[in-house]
RNA sequence: GCUGGGGUAGCUCAACGGCAGAGCAGCUGACUUGUAAUCAGCAGGUUGUGGGUUCAAAUCCCAUCCCCAGCUCCA
């Protein structure tokens, strides 16, 4: 006999040799319809697997995260049969779920066209229709070598001959088409029930710019025809967050093709932007930094010295001044060095931040500007820290509440956190990075926030802490980082003198919490939708008089405003109220104050709110002190 | 940088070998307006740029720049 102990804790028995799915017949009649896989003893497996003499079990459907993962991983196979079947020539490659569907890459001799995608949809809606049981079963590697060889599927035996010695091989089959595959999958290909394919693009076979490029294929799915287009949906609305699109109908910034990635702010992308550096100087202050200010331009020997020509130099921009060659700064640590330079520091000084809001430029590749997520020239809110090793991890932990409190607390952000270790190019030795890496390490583990670990991807002179912000459509972006460098302190001989009267080595840490104020900008207006907090508004307020008469009276409550703070408006164009508002609302303005006859005679407004709506008349005051307190208090 | 898609009025788009158009925005005038678009008129273009094919090119071809999606890279 089996034991079976489900989720809730009740047990029952079952013959030897039962199935999972089997166990799943003797359950509701909703889960039978639902359940994709089994979680079996903590691993997720196919329905069909034979369950183990005592067993914890769990069926997961589509609202299970790893359910979800088993669907879109099924329609990635069928994504791949019907390529076969269409183009038998095409080799398969890896074809896994993502986050909100999945892909599948294949080596084709040539890419794949949108009409392409149509054709190969409508196989996947046959092979679906077919409803073909989809099997597992292992093999041998020698098996498996041969039988994807046979078939020539060339990176498949690649894939097969790098697997670790102890692994098992398994394939899973669904009528004429077999790929390599750990599993587990949906019972057969009629489980699927909507499918859509997105789009066509390139992508390097592992990841690797020096290997061949294949043609990757982007579908998603979804167990009914009404959540794929609920989805689909939610895309449309996505796009309309997009920060690009609102940058353009707010008139906060553009880019143009005399600059690519060179971005342009508007005096409303001023505004805000002055906020955030503001907010950001009030709140470093309070916490012991400086600012300074280094210049854009230095003379080449510099970046030779810091290792930036020979590690950094692709992305570099220079040029020639008087028969010398200067570098325009990628990073503002060389220019922040020289300033602490200036002079001896006491151990008693020590930790010196020094901040600086650094313009700094970058050449990146043309392909992946974006707006101003990422651009060629940026702002970072940098700051680096000299300080002795007793001080590291404190002074690590300080950043991180820092970057808690701003992303957190003030925006409302969620976030995640990813250590970036030490990458094939770089400086310093092993036992250096090693150190490096353990300060940030125990920082972290002091918080208790989980974390990622980047491998080889942290910076050339040191490992970094990375903070990610999410965009309108969940993609990522590293924002807030902190690296430990050992590295800069001794190419550039950084020492205080300590109380023994001695030089002693420093260590440096770089920081920024916005990351650049360009990106952050993106973040905060995807976020939001465009509809910033009060406090961040470039208009806070918008007067509308109803008639020409009431001009006199709104232009004085206008100035009423002003007095106090609020960034108010006057819209005396002649036209109507309903107009107005709607501009105003369409500009997302927070608060719009109608004046009319009745205002004049109780000397009063009648308030809007963009997202409250009609609010009543009050007297000027009341919602001066109201629009006065949300600012200061930088509600979100 | 690579792969694919795309660039037409300030914006969104139509015309897809045969006279370059519409809506919104803009300007002018009328209307004097009460919580998401008043009406009428006017103006707006070397179809990204350069070359080619053709009697004729926004449309087909080549090159180039820029944008979008993804890859790679990064704040």
């Amino acid at each position: 006999m089996a034991l079976v102990v489900f989720p809730d804790g009740s047990r029952r028995d079952f013959p030897d040799g039962v199935s999972a799915a089997a166990v799943l017949k003797e359950l509701g009649q909703r889960l039978q319809k639902e359940a994709l896989v089994a979680r079996v003893n903590g691993r997720v497996a196919d329905l069909a697997t034979v369950l183990p003499q005592e067993v914890e079990i769990e069926f997961l459907t589509f609202a299970d995260e790893e359910g979800r993962d088993v669907y879109r991983h099924s329609s990635a196979h069928i994504l791949a049969q019907a390529v076969k079947r269409l183009y038998p020539q095409a080799k398969l490659a890896i074809g896994p779920a993502i986050s909100d569907g999945f892909y599948y890459d294949f080596d084709v001799p040539a890419p794949f066209t949108p009409e392409d995608l149509n054709r190969i949809e409508a196989e996947m809606a046959r092979i679906i229709k077919e409803d073909l049981p989809i099997t597992r079963f292992e093999l041998s590697r020698e098996e498996a070598r041969a039988l994807f060889e046979a078939a020539g599927e060339d990176y498949k035996v690649e894939i097969i001959d790098e697997l670790p010695p102890e692994s098992v091989i398994s394939c899973y089959r669904q009528g004429e088409f077999i790929d390599l595959c750990a599993g587990p999958h949906v019972p057969s290909t009629g489980c699927i029930k909507a499918v859509k394919l997105l789009s066509v693009a390139g992508a390097y076979w592992r990841g690797d710019e020096r290997n061949k490029m294949l043609q990757r294929i982007y579908g998603t799915s979804f167990p009914k025809r009404s959540l794929l287009e609920e989805h689909l949906h939610r895309l449309e609305e996505a796009k309309r967050r997009d920060h690009r699109r609102l940058g353009a109908e707010l008139d906060l910034f553009s880019v143009r093709e005399e600059g690519p990635g060179l971005p342009f702010f508007h005096p409303k992308g001023v505004v805000l932007y002055n906020e955030l550096v503001s907010f950001w100087r009030e709140e470093h202050r309070r916490r012991g930094y400086q600012e300074i200010k280094t210049p854009i331009l230095l003379r080449r020997e510099l970046w030779e010295r810091s290792g930036h020509w020979d590690h950094y130099k692709e992305n570099m921009y220079f040029a020639m001044i008087d028969e010398q060659p200067y570098a325009i700064k990628p990073m503002n640590c060389p220019g922040c060095i020289l300033l602490y330079q200036r002079r001896l520091h006491s151990y008693r000084e020590l930790p010196i931040r020094i901040g600086e809001m650094g313009l700094v430029h970058r050449h990146e590749l043309s392909g992946v500007l974006h707006g101003l997520m990422r651009v060629r020239s940026f702002t970072q809110d940098d700051a680096h820290i000299f300080c002795r090793r007793d001080q590291v991890k404190a002074e690590i932990l300080a950043i991180i509440e820092i970057v808690e409190y701003f992303y957190r607390t003030v925006f409302g952000f969620d976030y995640h956190v990813e250590l970036s270790t030490k990458p094939e190019e770089a400086m310093g030795d092993e036992a250096i990075w090693e150190l490096a890496e353990a300060a940030l390490r125990e920082a972290l583990d002091e918080t208790g926030m989980p974390y990622r670990v980047n491998v080889g991807e942290g910076a050339f002179y040191g490992p970094k802490i990375d903070f990610h912000l999410r965009d309108c459509l969940g993609r990522t972006w590293q924002c807030g980082t902190i690296q430990a460098d050992f590295v800069m302190p001794e190419k550039f001989d950084l020492f205080y003198i300590g109380e023994d009267g001695q030089r002693h080595r420093l260590v440096m840490l770089h920081r920024v919490v916005f990351g650049s104020l360009e990106r952050f900008i993106a973040i905060l207006t995807e976020h939001f939708a465009g509809a910033f907090p009060v406090w961040l508004a470039p208009v806070q307020a918008r007067v509308l008089p109803i008639t020409e008469r009431h001009t006199a009276y709104a232009a004085e409550v206008t100035c009423f405003l002003e007095e106090a703070g609020v960034r108010a408006e006057l819209d005396a164009r002649n036209e109507k109220v309903s107009y107005k508002i709607r501009e105003a609302q369409v500009q997302k303005v927070p608060y719009m104050l109608v004046v009319g006859d009745r205002e004049i005679s109780e000397h009063t407004v009648s308030v809007r709110h963009r997202a409250e709506g009609d609010l009543g008349p009050m007297p000027p005051g009341v919602i001066r002190d109201r629009i006065v307190a949300e600012i200061k208090a930088r509600r979100i």
